[in-house]
DNA sequence: TTATTTTTATGCCTGCACAGATTGGTGTCA
DNA sequence: TGACACCAATCTGTGCAGGCATAAAAATAA
């Protein structure tokens, strides 16, 4: 088998549970989890751990296993939004990401050219020269990696390790608007030359303008993706109910 | 015993791994876990199930429990959060958060002008009322209390989860400053009357308002706070090596 | 160097005892 | 009769102990 017992019975039960299939509230119980997945009680239990830390379960003696709902889910949790990004909530999801990348990439360019290594500042340089050569030739594949390895390499050059490890979700944006055809058929020149100034500035260590910038990129970016999430319900959380 | 067992177990060697004592490369064995605390294997699997979730080991075959370093640590863990605070990574802590949360409230402001529902905004006005009472009155305790709940309604009226989930470490962070006796000995007028807009703004849906006067915010935070990581070491993450 | 065997720690399973929360019944008192 | 406090039965997760299977490192042989 390719992956661990345990990881294949979380993948089960966590996409079934933000895929909305088992509702918040239900119950159930670990005995009929161990014979429905013809699977032993550590595995059960090990699993189950792992789902309560994403805020997915909760389990009580002499009730169960209870379902929570989404508002008690982890959302920086890579499993919960994979998840969700799989289910009818990937409006939503895509949306608070791009929310949360609009708001955090103007900060960490600024902060980059501010503190980024020698290595990451050459590096940036290296990679916008590329996009905008393949970016020109209408390689929308080899864009989309360079895309990812841009934002990435800002991202983790403000020196922010909270920052850093939006990279990946940020990736999974990228690769949706792709995949889903919202990118033109090349990239515009505006947005190649935006890119280039982020690297730019960031070398040359001009805060205010890689923040200025990056945010030229955030709105474009925007705009091009807002539709995505059209008529997507907003989740309020009442900030003391969930605790 | 107060609570499970298996948390205990996540405690003590989530803390110790933070905080550096079980330095990263390490390999310790499930074996010996179970002598040293005295619990059984199922109660070390667990916790090591969970502790992997938060990306602080990996188990594998044949060779044991292996301590992965910091740039593997899920930031947006509540328990690593908590264990950096309490490490001397406080400073390095504190400063991404408040990078964090510098780039998230003024958009949270924005988007709470367009979308808060109206209880939200009601209860709004009322907390910086109260602030503003208790604030000109030099009672910081109350005042705190009411900051952090302001923040906190800021951030879940943005309809953004992302954002409302960061009301939990933005909370620590206020405290922190008062704790810290960082706070003036009353809260400036200025202060006071920015919140005050972020409420009449969100209120009438004035979102560029919202947004510029929660900079404004933002900005004192971070001059009142940023003496408190002077030289504490950036970590940058290469994205790549990272996966 | 390459292939094979040995070693060894985790992965997984099962039986058992315990803890604690829910439920329902029992008895007391108004 | 009815309301309420108390107690016992029951159910389910929690924790323990020990066993076999398996994968990967290390040692050995080709």
């Amino acid at each position: 088998m390719a992956t661990s017992l345990h990881a294949h019975v979380v993948e089960h039960l966590g996409s079934r549970i933000v895929g909305g299939f088992i509702p918040r509230g239900s119950i159930v119980l670990a005995a009929d989890l161990e014979q429905k997945l013809q699977v032993s009680r550590s595995v059960i239990r090990e699993a189950v751990r792992v789902l309560a830390q994403c805020g997915l379960v909760t389990s009580t003696k002499r009730v169960g296993i209870r379902v929570l709902g989404p508002e008690k889910w982890n959302p920086y949790d890579e499993n919960v939004i994979r998840w969700r990004l799989a289910s009818d909530q990937k409006g939503a999801q895509l949306r608070s990401l791009t929310e949360l990348r609009i708001s955090v990439e103007p900060m960490a360019a600024e902060l980059a050219a501010e503190v980024a290594p020698e290595a990451m500042r050459k590096e940036l340089m290296l990679i916008s020269a590329q996009m905008n050569h393949y970016g020109r030739q209408g390689d929308l594949r080899r864009f989309l990696a360079l895309d990812i390895r841009f934002h990435a390499l800002v991202l983790a050059a403000s020196g922010n390790e909270m920052f850093a490890n939006l990279a990946t979700p940020i990736a999974a944006i990228l690769r949706g608007r792709t995949e889903l055809g919202l990118m033109p058929e090349r990239p515009h020149e505006e947005a190649l030359a935006w890119h280039q100034s982020v690297a730019d500035n960031i070398s040359n260590m001009d805060a205010q303008g890689a923040r200025r910038n990056m945010e030229s990129i955030m709105r474009r970016t925007h705009n091009e993706i807002c539709s995505l999430w059209e008529g997507a319900p907003r989740v309020f959380v009442d900030p003391i109910a969930k605790k």
